[in-house]
Parts: C-alpha cells; structure tokens; sequence
DNA sequence: GCAACGCTTCGATCATGATCGAAATGTTCA
DNA sequence: TGAACATTTCGATCATGATCGAAGCGTTGC
C-alpha cells in the first residue's frame, strides 16, 4: 500500500526542530523576516540557522526574496500557514492536565494575527460578538456569514465580492491555540484584519507576531462590533 | 517571547518518524485497528510498533481499547484528523517538479475514506457533481451547503438538523491530496459516507484506507448524484 | 578596489532516538 | 492450572542530523 506516508513523515521531521518550529511559528503571520532576525528567533547562531532556512526552501515550505545583501523569508503559500494552524490546534492540547499549561506571551495570547486575520483574545471576542449578533454561523469545523453579517461588513467598508465569481465562500473557522475557541478565518476574517490595520485600530509590534490594540482600536471593537475587551 | 513553538517541534517530531507517519495515515479512516496490524503497516517489528504506539497514546494522538487480549489504536480525536490532512494536502505538493510524483496505490487513489468522508477520485467527483448542480459553493478555503444542496440530501434521506441548534453548519472542503483539488467533508460529507456505506454503495476493503465502489454504488453515484465517475 | 556586512558552506563533534533480540506481562480459553 | 497468543519492557547497538567554529561568497557603498 504505497500512501502519502512517507512524504508526511518528511514533512513533519522538518517541523520537528525546535529551531525551525520557530521560525515558522515566528512565520506566521504571513510577513517576510531576515535571516539573521530568524537566527535569533530560533536561537542559534547565524550559521545554523542559515541551514535550517536553506532545508525550509528546498522542501517549499519558505520562499526566499533577496533585497540587497538580506535575504527575506515567507511562507511559501497560505496552504502552509493553514497546515501550521491545524499542528498548533493540537500542539496546543495538553496531553497531561496535571503539568502547568505552557506559558504563552501574554500579548500574544491578547492579540495576533494568524497569517492573514485577528487571533487571540481580540480574534474571539470579536468573533463572538458577530456570532451574537446573528452575522456569522461557525463551529469548529465550517462557517458561514449571513446576510446581516454581509451587511455589517459592507458597512464598514468592506467589499466581499469576489472579483470572479459571486457565490464564493467567504468565512472559515480557525481554531484559536491560545484561547481554544475558533476565531473568524477565510477572507471574511482577512477583511476584518485588513480594516482594523488601516484604521490604525492595532498596530504591528516591531518583533513577534502579537499586534497592540490602540485606543481607538478598542473603542471601535466595542462600539462597531460590540465586543467584550 | 514564549510561543507554541516547542509543543510544535514535539509534535511534529511525533509524526517525523516513517514508521509512525504509516501508522497515522493508517488511521485516518477513523477505524481502530489492532497493534499487530499497525506493526505491519509500519514495516517494523511488534516491539517496535508497540514502543511507537505508547508514544502516540502518550501524546494524546491516539486512543487506545482493549478487547481481549488484543489492543485496538484509533486517532483520539476528529481534530487530529483534521491536522493530518492538512499535513498530507502539504506532503503531497512536489518541491522538485522534475521528480517522478509519489506512487501512490491507484486502489487508494479512486476511492478512500477520509476520517469521516469520501476522498480520492469518487469523492471529488461527488463534490463537483453537487457543485455543478448548485448544491454547494465551496473553494479551498470555506464551504457551504445551498438551499437546493439540504433539499437534494433531504431526499436522500439525509436528516441534517442538528439535535442542538438548527443554524449549525454543515459544510466545509477537504483538500484531496491525491486529486489536489477539495472535496466535501464536515457534517454533510459524513452522512453522504454513511448513505453510501449504508446502501453498500461502497465497501471498505479488509485492510487499507481504500474503499471498493459496488456496481450498484457506480448506478448511484452517475445517476443519483451526476457524478462523472 | 577594498572594506563592511549579511549570509552560506564546510568540517568535525556530539546527542537523540529508532531498532530489534530476549524476556516478561497480561488475557483468554480449556 | 497451563497453554497459546498479543503485546510490552528491557538492554544494547547504531544511524541520523543539529550544532558551531572557521572560512568563503556576494552585495553594497565609499
């Protein structure tokens, strides 16, 4: 029975590294880094990591972009930062309940970015509230907007129509590692995180993937989306 | 900056090993299965097999049964499932596009469960049959049933109400890793697996992860669903 | 051209973990 | 109780791959 098996298992042995766990985790909200921030990031020396970004490359799993004498790695395609999503879910499961949860940053856990759309605490809240308000169906494994969620994104700003076709899907659930709640995905959610950077309502953090929610950040994700944070 | 990143690294190096990648993709049909038949699915000893397993039950991947004197290995949850997925809709992409692509079982390849829906060639075409006729939107990312999709399945006599909530949704896509293209999975890929385990449409084979379509499930699957197959 | 800088390649070392033979454990059935 | 069988535990061996120092490469700017 010749499966996908083997491919698997060299996939994973690629993630299997704590050093290149990092990196891809580091990776992950879908900006490019150096290699030298990735380096530190992942702990090891220059040289090292050099070789871990090299075997990233080659399996397809990083794209490589030279500016100057930098180079700039990204995930190579949505696909692996949806893959990193689903080992994350589970990474996140803790096998013994006894032992202390692992200690996760606390600006991390309040906001993110996850690829494309919002994480963390800020993620659910407003994933929540636009369940409450009857705009999103969603469970652990599908979603869907309604039309009054259609609505109070076009509102906002936002246009969902799809350039091709009209019925495109807009709305996915990704479980959130953090919180252990799925959070809004898909390109409804990349709408949302798209918006709340333009207005200035989170800010990237120069290092790590967290985001800081200004005050007119939180005031909008109160009023606008009714948003308990 | 504390992340998941370790429990990832750990995680994956769970799955790096060929042998417990066999053992794991084994499993996705969601069926337990006994530890001496995981061994020669592995293609190591039962000492071996055995080390490998208490790994992955210690890890919470996998659930253990005991019948007897016999053991029976499942995958714990639906969430682990659902990350293998992702893993092999990865594996299966070709970084080296001039390498022959992975020979995979052509049994494997027309038809196979997938956790808890149809994969493989049948279960695409059942999903583009169902698209073709409006039953579904669905793209990489997100999927949905239409009105006419819970009518068409309505008559087949699928009930999907949910006991819980009636808003809950049903439909999200699987991408296949052998046709590299989605396929239907949550709730409503579930029961058009069950409808056509059911009606012995399809059968699973003694061992592997692939199924046998029936003659009558061919008569099915062309004039029931449309399916080009 | 040369210096500075970012990054990669090479080479040697070292640790982790996969493997199986042998033996032990546990379960069922007579 | 004892025999048959499935599975696990133990112990020793062996291979893979992560690591970093040193050196090399390539780009930029003076």
């Amino acid at each position: 029975m010749q499966t996908i098996a083997p491919e698997l298992a060299e996939l994973a042995g690629l993630i299997a590294d704590p050093g290149r766990a990092s990196i891809l985790s580091r990776l992950m909200d879908g900006r490019a880094q150096t290699a030298s921030e990735l380096a530190l990031v992942a702990g090891v020396t220059p040289q090292t990591a050099s070789w871990h970004l090299s075997r990233l490359v080659e399996r397809a799993l990083l794209k490589v972009e030279r500016r100057g004498p930098r180079r700039f790695y990204r995930l190579a395609t949505p696909l692996v930062a949806q893959m990193l999503e689903g080992m994350m879910t589970v990474a996140a499961i803790d096998p013994d309940p006894s032992r202390p949860p692992p200690r996760i940053d606390p600006e991390m856990r309040r906001a993110r970015t996850c690829y494309d759309h919002l994480a963390g605490e800020l993620g659910v809240a407003v994933t929540d509230a636009m369940l409450d308000r009857g705009h999103l169906n969603l469970d652990q494994e599908a979603g869907e907007l309604t039309a009054s969620g259609r609505a109070f994104l076009g509102d906002l700003g936002i246009d969902l129509r799809s350039p091709a076709r009209s019925r495109r899907v807009l709305c996915r659930p990704c479980l959130d590692w953090s919180e252990r709640r799925p959070h809004l995905a898909g390109r409804a959610g990349a709408a949302v995180a798209d918006l709340a950077l333009q207005r200035d309502w989170i800010r990237r953090r120069p290092q790590g993937r967290s985001v800081e929610i200004t005050d007119a950040g939180l005031l909008a994700f109160r009023n606008l989306f009714g948003a308990r944070i």
